[in-house]
Formats: structure tokens, sequence, C-alpha cells
DNA sequence: TGCCGTCCCATGCTATCCCAAGAATGCCCA
DNA sequence: TGGGCATTCTTGGGATAGCATGGGACGGCA
């Protein structure tokens, strides 16, 4: 599956095409539907998500769980799989950003490409620094470090592997 | 996973290129993707971290850990992986620091990498001093030792272990 | 027939690669 | 033990390829 990092600010020209970051590019060749990527309304955010066709894959076999509820397997029906938009690259890894999803997250002339593991976000740029600068002092009040993430997160995995029985 | 160890101040030239340490590129030789680093801006600190393959994999599977809860995860997915760069260094053992990171950690003609073992950083020289001044009053003003430290841990683990069950 | 979307071509900039030399270190031999 | 030699590391500059971006032309749909 594709692994979307860092950020990236390119610009959308008169007909409403961006470039693909190239780093994003390469990533998307290597998926089962290379020159592909499904765009929709984030959930969250007025910012875009972004993914390829593996990851709704999962996402699809996923809503099969009997572990969630009808409540969220509908909402995800139909905001995600319902927005859904596929779009297809150029042959300068352009894509044209469908109109209603650059009014969604108030793109204008630039789109701010933003990696998130196996997804990606756009965003108008300014919206995405006033973002972070929100999640910035949370973690500051919170006050949140790297190494401490990590040991939480694996002390849980310790604890889950037989430490705990 | 590579070990990174001792501090080493080099310069950056015009085009914002900077040798990695010899020390540490032998490290990063004997990891899962040898010449390749990961540089991001660090949450606490006016300053870079850089870690290799195998510690971002690490990463990234402890967020896919149930102990984070949602605002956690996000804020280490905008934070880090969004800011994350990934580089590559060239013949010579150089990368390019990414112009956004050196602003801001203030970097200009010289950067100081300081090994944390797991992970190292990259600092402008003079607020690398300034921090480390500040921590080594901390150091005294509580009256931290080495060996308390460890025997600390060690209680710990010896309590994990059954003694507390 | 007019408009819109897609494809193709062109260009300036940026980043990457390649080659080269000075400095510092460690080793070997006298 | 001291000096000389060789290797490695750091640093510098030029050439090349890739990328982001812009405009025009062709074809399809309404």
């Amino acid at each position: 599956m594709a692994v979307f990092l860092s950020t990236y600010v390119n610009k959308v020209d008169r007909k409403g095409r961006v470039s693909i970051p190239a780093q994003f590019r390469q990533s998307l060749a290597k998926t089962s539907a290379p020159g592909t990527v499904y765009l929709w309304p984030s959930l969250n955010h007025q910012a875009l998500e972004g993914a390829d066709q593996d990851y709704l894959d999962v996402l699809s076999e996923s809503l099969e769980s009997p572990d969630l509820d009808a409540d969220e397997r509908d909402m995800i029906e139909t905001f995600i799989f319902g927005k859904l938009i596929p779009v297809s690259s150029d042959a300068e890894g352009r894509i044209v950003l469908p109109k209603e999803l650059a009014e969604f997250a108030g793109i204008g002339e630039e789109a701010a490409f933003i990696g998130r593991r196996k997804t990606f976000q756009i965003w108008e740029p300014d919206a995405l620094k006033a973002h972070e600068a929100a999640l910035r002092e949370q973690v500051v009040r919170k006050d949140i470090s790297l190494s401490q993430i990590v040991a939480k997160a694996s002390r849980g995995a310790a604890a889950r592997n037989g430490e705990g029985a």
C-alpha cells in the first residue's frame, strides 16, 4: 500500500489542475491502480482526504466487520463511499480538483498536500496552518512527547502479549 | 536499528547540504534502508529529529495501538508523518536540509548533530549550547545522578515482573 | 455550434548526480 | 619516539535530469 509523507504546497491553475507531489506519485505508481487517486471530503475537517485503491479495498473490507454498529457503517457508506470521487492523473502527474471538493475545502490558488501515511489530505494552505497551530497548542498544553507515546503504545502491547495475564 | 552517539558540528553549504557524521553513516548503513534518513521538526524543541527507516516502522506500528486516543494519533500523524521528509544521501554521504526544516531549527551555516541512541537531533550550534546549559542547571537543581536513575528503572522492572502481583 | 474537459507540448526552476581538492586523522616505518 | 605516508572525511563547484507550471489544440458532449 502506498505511503504518503511530508507536506507539499502546489499551485492550482485556472483549469483547476494541481500537480500531485512527485513523492506521492511514486507511491501511487506501485499500487494496484496506478494513476488513480480517490478523493472525498474529510469527516472532521474542512479538507479533502485522498487515498489509493488498495486503501479503499481495506476500508471496504472492514465495513463487513461485525464489530461496527449499524450507525457507523451507515455513516461511512454515506459520507465516504457516497462522496468518493475517482480522479485520474494526466501524463504530467496532475489531477483536476473536482469543483465541489475544492469549494468544500476552500481551496483557491494553492493546495497543500499533507501525507498521513496511508492516506493524505489536501488543505487550503492557510486553513492548514491554523489547524496546525491549534494542534501544536494541544501538544504544549498536554506536554506530549514522541518517546512518551512510543512508550505508552509498547507498554500496552506488552501487556496484551501476556505479561498482564 | 541504528545507534547514534556523540555530537558533531558540520558546515552547511550554499545548497543546504551537510555531511552526515561518518559515525552516524556507519550506523545507517546497517539498516533496512541504507542511505535514507528521515527528518522532522521536534515536537518539543526548536530542533530537528532524525531517524532511520527501522525506527519509523516501530513508530508506525505503535500508532496502530489501541492504547492511544484519537487526539494523540491525529497529532502524531499531522506533526510527525505530515512533516516527515525522507532524505537520501549522495555519494559523499551528504544530505540536503530541506528549507522549511532548516528555518524551523534556525540553522544557518552550521549544524550540530547530536546522537540520542535510536534517533538524533540537528540543532543550530548556539541553540544547542543554550539548551544544554539549561538542562545542566536542572540536573544540578534536581540533584539527578546516573546511578540513581538506573536503580529507579530496575526497581520498576522488578515490580512489573511479578513481585507486585 | 459552442462549451468543457482532456491531451500534448514548451519552459524555467530546483534538486540530484558527478567530479575534484583540501584537511584531518591514523598507521607504518625508520 | 618522531616523522612521513596513506586513507578517510569534509567541503566545494559545475553539469544534468526531473519536476512544477503554463498555454494551446484537439475531441466529445450538450
